[in-house]
DNA sequence: TCTGGCACTCGACCGAGTGGAGCGCTGACG
DNA sequence: CGTCAGCGCTCCACTCGGTCGAGTGCCAGA
C-alpha cells in the first residue's frame, strides 16, 4: 500500500484524485472519456485508459461491471484521504453555525447533545460525540446519604454544576451522622481539587495509614475512594441517525439494520471512538477498516477534543463512504476544538 | 361505520375475516377464486366477487389497481380488530419470555428498559412504554445541598431506592445549616407518605398558615413544595426501532425515516401513548387514525398498565399496519400486566 | 511513450407479446 | 331473490429481442 503510493507518478495521483472526487460529486462511475476531458491534463481518454489500467492493478480502482467506468475502492479512498486530499477551509457560515450552537453555561451533558446535534445537522450524516473523562475537573463537594442497611448514596457536585449520583453496597452499616463527619473530613480535605488529585490522594492516604488517623478517617478515605473510584460511565452520545436513510447507497435494509442497532448499542460505537482517541488529529475510517462488516459502504471521520491541552474525548461523524471529505474533514477538526474551548472556558466564565 | 357493521351479514362478515386473515399472512392482494375456496363457506367464487363488491362500496377493502385481489383498507382493518377479530391466548413459551424478563428487584428504569425490549423482541416490532407516573410512591427522605449563590441541589430518595435530583433556583440564599434543618424538618413529617400526598399537604400548610409555624418552617415547606412540585418527567422508553426496517410496506425511505424521527423526538409517541392512557383495555390505532401522517401504513397496539388497581402508565407496540393482531394484542396485553404486577410487588417484597 | 481507432461488452431502455389472476356482468336455475 | 357458471375484459408481471450509448482493451502508427 505503501509502495502504491510511491510508484505513483504525479500523472496517476491526479487522474486517481479526479475521478474520486468525480465519483465523490455524482455517484457514478466514472470513464475514461469523462476524467480525460475533466482532469485538467492534456491528454487523451486512450492515455488515461491505460493509467485507469495501472490503477485497477494497484488495486485502487475497480469496474461494478465489465463496461462500466470505475469507481473507487476502500483502499483508493485511503490513498485519497491520506495525500491527495485538499482540505477546503470550512466556510464561514458554517463555522458561524457550529459556533452558535454552543451555549457557553450549558451543563455538559447538554453541550454533548448539541454537539453531536450540530455535527450531524451540518454534515447530514450521523454525529456522535464521546462523553469528556472527568479528569480535570475539580470536585466541589461530595455528600452521603443513607438509604438503608448498608446501601449508601454517594452524591458528587463536580464543578459547581454537575451532578453524580452513585449507589454503594457496603458490608458495615453507617449511621446518616457518622456519613456526614465523613462528609466533612473529606469536603475540608478534598474540594476543589480535581477527580483525579482526589483519587490519587486517597489512595495514597489508603496506603501508608498513619497513626494519627482515627478509625472514622479511615473509614471515611475508604469511603471516598468507593464513591470517587468508579470512573465515570463509558457512554457516547448519538444523534442524527436517521440522516442514514436518505443514502442510496446505504438503502440495503440488512445493513441499514445493523447499523442502526449498532448506534443502540453504541458498544462498538465506543470501540471505535476510543481506538481515536490516541491520535491527536483527524483520524477517517473507511469501510471495513475496522474490522466490522456491517460497516461496508461507511467511514468514520473522527477528532479528539482537548481541555488545557489533555486529550478528554473524541467526536465524529459516520457517514457513506462515497462522502466529502474535504467538507466533512474540517468541520469535525473546528467543531472539535471549539467543543473543547466550551469546556475548558467555563471554570473561568463560571468561577465559583 | 357502525351501519356498516349493522349492515353486514354473517357470510359477509366470514369473508371479510377471511380476507384479512389472509392478506395478514401473506402480503398479497387476495382474490375470488382463493377466498371462495379458503373462507370454509361452501359458496362459488362469483357469489363472493358480489360480497367482495359490497365491501367496496363500504370502504371495507379496495382493488391495488384493476384486476387484483382486495386489500383490506384502515376502515376495514378497524371493523376488523373491532368486532371479527378471535385473539389467541399467548402461546406458553411467549408468555414464559415474557415473565422470565422480569427481575422482581430491578430499579423502575431497567424494569422500563427491560420491558420495551422484551415487547420488540417478541413482536419483532418497536416496543414503547410510558414512564409510570409517581403519584402514589412513598418519598423516603428529602435533602438538599447548596451548590452556589441561590442555587440548591434537591435530592428526593423515593421508595428507598430510587433517586431524583432538581436543581432549584432561588431567590434567597440558604446557608448549608439551614437547609439540613428544613430537611430535617420535612422528613419528619413527610417521610414514608406517597409524592401525591406529600405535595397536597405541602399546598395546604402554605394556604392556611398556621401561628406556630417560624419562618424558616414556612420556607422549607416552600422548598418543598418547588422540589416537589415538578412531576416527573414526561418521558417514554423505546426499544427495537430497527425491527421496523424489515416490513417492506414500510419501504419508503422518506416515510421511514420520518418515523424514525417521531422515535427520537418522543414527541408525537408520547402524544399517542397519552391518547391511550384513559382507556382500561388495550387499544389500537390504525394508520392515519392519530392524526399523523408519517404514520401510514403503521398501527400501534397500546395497553394501560397499573398499580393496586391505579392506572399508572401505558406500554405498546408499533409496527406495520398489516401485523398479527391475534399474536400481538394478547402479547401486549398480558406485558402490561406483568409490568403492573411488577412495579406493584416491589415494595411488599422490599419492605422498609 | 502517447494517441487515434476499432471491435467488443455490457447495462439501460423500450416496445411488443404472453400468461395469468381477477373482476364485472349477464343470464339461467331453484 | 339468492346463487352460480361462464364470458369478456383489464391489468400486471414477465420475457424477449433490438437498439443505444458508455466504456474498455488492444493494436498500430507517430
Amino acid at each position: 500500500m505503501e509502495n502504491a503510493f510511491i510508484n505513483l507518478d504525479a500523472r496517476a495521483r491526479t487522474l486517481l484524485r479526479t475521478l474520486i472526487e468525480s465519483y465523490i460529486r455524482d455517484g457514478q462511475p466514472v470513464g475514461s472519456r469523462t476524467l480525460a476531458r475533466t482532469s485538467g491534463l492534456s491528454v487523451s481518454a486512450a492515455t488515461v485508459r491505460n493509467v485507469m489500467a495501472d490503477l485497477e492493478d494497484m488495486g485502487l480502482i475497480h469496474s461494478p461491471h465489465t463496461s462500466a467506468g470505475r469507481i473507487p475502492t476502500p483502499a483508493g479512498y485511503r490513498l485519497f484521504v491520506d495525500s491527495l486530499l485538499e482540505v477546503r477551509n470550512p466556510s464561514p457560515e458554517e463555522v458561524r453555525a457550529i459556533q452558535s450552537g454552543f451555549d457557553p453555561n450549558a451543563s455538559t451533558q447538554d453541550l454533548m447533545d448539541t454537539t453531536s446535534n450540530l455535527l450531524s445537522r451540518v454534515t447530514r450524516m450521523a454525529g456522535m460525540v464521546r462523553l469528556p473523562r472527568h479528569r480535570n475537573v475539580a470536585l466541589s463537594q461530595i455528600e452521603f446519604l443513607r438509604l438503608g442497611e448498608g446501601r449508601i448514596l454517594a452524591i458528587l457536585v463536580i464543578d459547581g454544576k454537575e451532578v453524580q449520583n452513585r449507589v454503594l453496597e457496603l458490608e458495615r452499616d453507617f449511621g446518616q451522622d457518622e456519613l456526614q463527619r465523613m462528609a466533612n473530613y473529606l469536603n475540608a480535605h478534598l474540594a476543589g481539587k480535581s477527580l483525579h488529585a482526589v483519587r490519587a490522594e486517597l489512595l495514597r492516604e489508603m496506603r501508608d495509614v498513619r497513626d494519627d488517623l482515627d478509625a472514622m478517617m479511615l473509614a471515611a478515605i475508604d469511603l471516598g475512594e468507593k464513591a470517587v473510584g468508579d470512573e465515570d460511565p463509558d457512554d457516547v452520545v448519538v444523534a442524527g441517525q436517521t440522516h442514514l436513510l436518505g443514502y442510496e447507497e446505504l438503502a440495503d435494509m440488512e445493513r441499514l439494520r445493523q447499523l442502526l442497532e449498532a448506534f443502540n448499542e453504541k458498544q462498538e460505537i465506543l470501540g471505535i471512538l476510543d481506538q481515536c482517541i490516541r491520535s491527536d488529529r483527524v483520524q477517517i475510517f473507511i469501510g471495513r477498516e475496522s474490522g466490522l462488516d456491517w460497516f461496508e459502504n461507511c467511514s468514520v471521520v473522527t477528532a479528539p477534543y482537548s481541555v488545557d491541552g489533555e486529550v478528554v474525548g473524541v467526536l465524529g461523524v459516520i457517514g457513506p463512504t462515497r462522502m466529502s471529505y474535504d467538507r466533512v474533514i474540517p468541520i469535525v477538526d473546528v467543531t472539535a476544538r471549539l467543543l473543547g474551548s466550551a469546556l475548558g472556558d467555563q471554570p473561568p466564565g463560571d468561577p465559583k
